[in-house]
DNA sequence: GATAAATATGTGCTCGTGCACAACATAATT
DNA sequence: AATTATGTTGTGCACGAGCACATATTTATC
């Protein structure tokens, strides 16, 4: 293998032809005869050719838009870290011609987002980023922009068997095992395991529940006898929290508490209250609220989804997907970070 | 601010000006009127212009050569993960035409260090990766990059007031911290904690110190009186290491044990043979050793110092810089990433 | 006012790819 | 043999930046 980064022009020159001829070998264009077709594949197997991606670029020269949809941050601002990943993604990508657009949809109503699916029909995009909540409606998404030959990658939330170029995202089993041994060994010995999932939003029940599966799965593997109770909330309203905790530690006390979602400070909130910090809490997602109670200690460990990294990563591939025609992985399964008061700062 | 990417053809036709006056005072050429250069200007501060980066580098078309130096991997198979980081970034900027040569000195032989850079000015490269291990040699390879206009970017080890492009590493005061917050939730109670440096190599003495600061300083906060022995030991003496071990446990039970480098797996093989799996041990690095040991058990948690992504953004930034002529932040601390048997396999 | 010197401005070419189109060669048909 | 159809090959241009060089315009000097 040959370390020169040879030219067609070169190539040609070697193969004693024109640059067009070896461009229709090089295309398979046809209208080339065997002869000059063999003189240049024999150059071509001696050396290694790769075309120059600027200048191919430079000649497509061709200024691409990618929409990114994803849930509105009003009322999760876990959402705040994936626009900040596209923000940044957007200004490297900004001087490769691309540009970004940033749609949001109410998480709670799937006719938001229908609605502003069908307004991107209107003036197609080259590329869409998507985080598709809601299974059934993101599916006819997906279909139409197959039909409409627009690529897409999807984050945060995997779907089944589509023709995405890429998903990115966590491993929602594997984050409910290291959970479960986080828990384990930080949890209060001899009592009961409490799993808690915030799932108002049904969009995402099925993968909480993916969650409680890894999260009970290491336990079972571990064969330890733990009891461990799953109960779910909803963080929106009045005293519900505190009526059902109330509940469940009127039974006995609990050894530790892992909540599914980024909902944790309502938790942490709950067990200040109550004088109960001493009850170990394992959450999710790097939000303000869930930071300031790692740092006052009612939460032990966040898991971090790592929202911002998936939506650069996402941005970028798109990008060098329309700008220089590269080819990308179909998952990327990003880390489990386990994050505590003393390693958070460089996650943020 | 407007979407458009504006040539410098367009800026031309607008201010009815010629490219070559447009491209005078892009670059401060001067020979331009103030009549013209005023025009000009009034054009630019009403549009947003920046290059095509692409079709700037096809022009400038220049081949980089960058040269990677960091030691050898024979001994120490933590920089095998470098290697590979350095060799992922080389496929990519290879279609830049970049290259990329490594170079590996002995980390107990400053002279093969010296003799490698002598051969290194022979022919000059374009750009340099550094693993600055040994200082003093280090220093005066970097003033003769930087009288030579060489650019550089250091890894992994820390060298002040240079002037390289960037640092890419980890901060150590902070991973000593992180790892004593993670002992401190899973020690024996009342026992006293042994700190323990493989300190074989001079070179990185100091920066082992710097963990060690981090680890006490954590425990100083927390006010525990918590009685913390540091020791130093090398791996290369047949028992040295089980004589000095025992040594220690005679005295009376450790309640967990720190060590500030790769060699955990060393002191796991010791606790193993003596049946003293319950003592909870820290370490550093991905390297199958240790990884072998953390999902036996005897390794309870590592840090992952992350050598790949640390030699993988080197290369980028970089090749950024050759190509594109990308600034780049001076220092990029990565995460302290926290590894259990639970979620390493994300990080391989 | 003529000439020289200095300054200002416009044009042409390159980088490598990819395509259009013209030019040329060969085979098939009248 | 002349004409048309088909197949094959070479050349020119565009993409946008950046520089060299030629040309145009102004200023200085005799």
């Amino acid at each position: 293998m040959e370390k020169k980064n040879y030219t067609i022009k070169e190539i040609a020159k070697l193969a004693d032809v024109s640059r067009g001829t070896v461009d229709r070998i090089l295309h398979r264009r046809g209208n080339v005869s065997d002869k000059a077709r063999q003189k240049v594949e024999d150059i071509l197997k001696r050396i290694d050719y790769s075309p120059n991606i600027i200048a191919r670029s430079l000649k497509a020269n061709k200024k691409s838009r990618i929409v990114a949809i994803l849930p509105s941050n009003e009322k999760d601002n876990y959402w705040n870290q994936s626009v900040n990943g596209i923000l940044e993604a957007a200004k490297k990508a900004k001087e490769f011609s691309v540009t970004i657009e940033i749609k949001k949809y109410d998480v709670a109503s799937p006719d938001s987002f229908n609605q502003l699916i069908s307004q991107l029909f209107e003036n197609k995009p080259d590329g869409v980023l998507l985080a598709p909540l809601f299974y059934q409606e993101s599916l006819d998404f997906l279909v139409k922009c197959i039909s409409s030959n627009i690529p897409y990658v999807l984050f945060n939330t995997h779907i089944e068997d589509s023709q995405s170029l890429c998903f990115i995202g966590q491993d929602l089993f594997a984050s409910g095992r290291v959970s479960a041994d986080l828990l384990d060994r930080i949890k209060i010995p001899d009592r009961r395991i409490l799993i808690i999932h915030f799932d108002e939003d049904p969009a995402i029940a099925n993968h909480l529940k993916e969650k409680e599966i890894g999260f009970r799965r290491y336990f079972e593997e571990k064969d330890e006898n733990v009891e461990i109770q799953t109960m779910r909330l909803s963080s929106y309203q009045g005293n519900h929290v505190a009526e059902k905790m109330q509940e469940v530690l009127a039974y006995n006390d609990l050894g530790g508490i892992y909540v599914s979602t980024s909902k944790a400070h309502v938790i942490a909130e709950f067990l200040k209250n109550n004088s109960l910090q001493h009850i170990p809490l394992i959450g999710y997602d790097l939000i303000d609220q869930n930071i300031n109670f790692l740092k006052s200690g009612e939460i032990n460990f966040l898991i971090n989804q790592n929202p911002k990294l998936q939506t650069y990563l996402g941005i970028s591939y798109l990008s060098d997907f329309l700008v220089f025609g590269k080819k990308i992985e179909r998952t990327n399964l990003l880390p489990i970070d386990i994050i505590t008061v003393e390693n958070l700062g460089f996650y943020l």
